[in-house]
DNA sequence: ATATTTGCAAATAATTTGCACGTAA
DNA sequence: TTACGTGCAAATTATTTGCAAATAT
């Protein structure tokens, strides 16, 4: 069967209080130097395991970066929206999907976003295989 | 200084002809495998080597797949366009941009392609780093 | 009390590198 | 003939796992 229980434990509330103060995708390896710099000790295999636990739960996203390191974020994969990804600092802000075809004024104006690229995929069942 | 020349090879002419045939995206081990199939013995080493020499001259699009394995596919960056994706077989289909508040319409129109997801990213500057 | 979590050290898996030998120009 | 490419084995890096000890309930 799957996940029986919950415990609250300190290294759970750690990790958990980085991803809650950092608005950018981070590794496994950047959370685990981020506790280093509270005084959090934990271990690097306990930051893996609570990932992949608050990714089962929906808590995080996880995505995989440039150079397929993979990288987890605290989002709601509620609400459908899309990220804003500054390629200075990282910062990620939300943006909804209800106006597709003004996106970049409406970036612009709602977020101070200075878009300059952008990659989309799209994904379903080719005519092949439907 | 950077590269110097470019010598043909047979290794090299092997790895271009797999993904000149694969219009999908596909991991070193799996090109790899697809050389042994064809018969052409290449080392794992040369085929990393290659794919590294194809993406910096700006003949292949490299991009990690859900579990963050890097995978490559042969893609002109030129013309500017996105990507559909076949959940089921991973069969790539270019997509322009003109028409993106259509996208889902014109994606079944054109490619047959049933829409039943997207990721999209946008790139810039946030109001923090402008 | 006992199920769950943790740390540590070892195991995997993907990718990179050093170097002696092979090949294209 | 010489700069460039290749294979192989070893190194590196990210991630996972086994297990005994610690902790939350």
């Amino acid at each position: 069967m799957g996940i029986r229980a919950d415990y609250v434990t300190r290294p759970r509330e750690w990790i958990a209080s980085i991803l809650a103060r950092e608005p950018r995708f981070l590794s496994a390896a950047q959370i685990h130097q981020g506790l280093e710099r509270d005084g959090a000790r934990v271990s690097l295999s306990t930051v893996y395991r609570t990932l992949d636990r608050l990714q089962a739960k929906g808590d995080i996203t996880a995505r995989p970066d440039a150079d397929g390191e993979v990288t987890y974020m605290l989002c709601e994969p509620t609400r459908h929206h899309h990220h804003a990804i500054c390629r200075s600092c990282g910062r990620v802000e939300d943006v909804d999907c209800a106006a597709m075809e003004q996106f970049a004024e409406s970036l612009r104006a709602r977020n101070g976003f200075e878009l300059d690229g952008h990659a989309i995929e799209f994904f379903g069942k080719c005519g092949a295989c439907r």
